[in-house]
DNA sequence: TATCAGTTATTGACATAGCAGATACTGTCG
DNA sequence: CGACAGTATCTGCTATGTCAATAACTGATA
């Protein structure tokens, strides 16, 4: 018994939803990160620091800032960058007056590649995620999962 | 569709909802994962596979099938299932009649340490997931998404 | 029955991410 | 100055995932 409704939420309906979620984030990014390898040479990693840098303006990111903004650790970070860094996308600078701190910077190189990146990578997710759902439901799914943008739950940078 | 309104393009929408999928997905992994850990003892991808042998019934299924099931490749699923079988939750057993496949079980173990998980995490993923919609939310992203489970991906552009 | 293309699963070499501890610097207090 | 707590970043160890190559087996063919 106990059909569906009655419970104020019915479980079947979050974990489905929770899939689709899923699923659609999967199936999407296994496509998107070799189509970005292959035309833009690099990976989804990358592209999400080149993005934020890009977004930051002249005076780049320090490693903190980039953490906050990004899904990585501070360790994981360090390498990423390092690797980024060496394949001469983005530049460490010192800090004027803390010696400590590093700020990333992308190099002009790293400015082309990202816009071209960025440019294919928005054509695909047009392709194979958008393309899948009706205007309808993608505004439902955009004003439905905007909550999460903001995420109450991690520190948020001020 | 064919719905021009200048302010929300189609472009924009596919964006917003793009990324309303992957923060969602995100944030909430990155609650669910440690939670996981601390009341089950095992990662979430121990979960994903448990849970598809759940649904498979007492025949288990074969390296084969589990791979088209999960978001692993072939070799990361022998080794997925070489830990999850170290720890005694599944077992490995000859196929009759084709003595190259292998077919995976849940022991007892196994399925008691699901079931357990599989409450745990549907509770965390109701909290944090599903309690950020409404019920109307819930049912259009299900809907929208719904395609995405069983992805047939077309080889071509599509 | 010998062979050969195709299937199934595993293994080896390598890349990347995380945690915890190390390193380098800052600002304050005595 | 010298000690110290705090901050910013990096490194060592380890875990886990991928791709390419391999091993074991199947079914068909000559």
């Amino acid at each position: 018994m106990a059909k569906d409704e009655d419970a104020s939420r019915p479980a079947g309906l979050v974990f489905d939803a929770w899939r689709g979620v899923l699923f659609a984030t999967s199936r999407t990014l296994q496509i998107a990160e070799p189509d970005l390898i292959a035309k833009a040479g690099f990976p989804l990693t990358w592209l999400d620091v080149l993005a934020q840098l890009y977004d930051a303006g002249d005076d780049g990111l320090r490693m903190q800032e980039l953490e906050g903004r990004s899904l990585f650790t501070r360790s994981g970070l360090t390498r990423l960058v390092d690797r980024i860094e060496t394949a001469g996308l983005v530049r460490r600078e010192a800090v004027p007056g803390d010696r400590r701190g590093v700020r990333v910077v992308l190099t002009a190189e790293g400015r082309r590649r990202h816009d071209a990146a960025f440019i294919d990578h928005n054509i695909l997710i047009e392709r194979k995620f958008g393309r899948r759902l009706t205007e309808v439901q993608l505004r439902a799914v955009a004003e439905a999962l905007a909550p999460f943008w903001h995420d109450d739950e991690a520190p948020t940078e001020g």
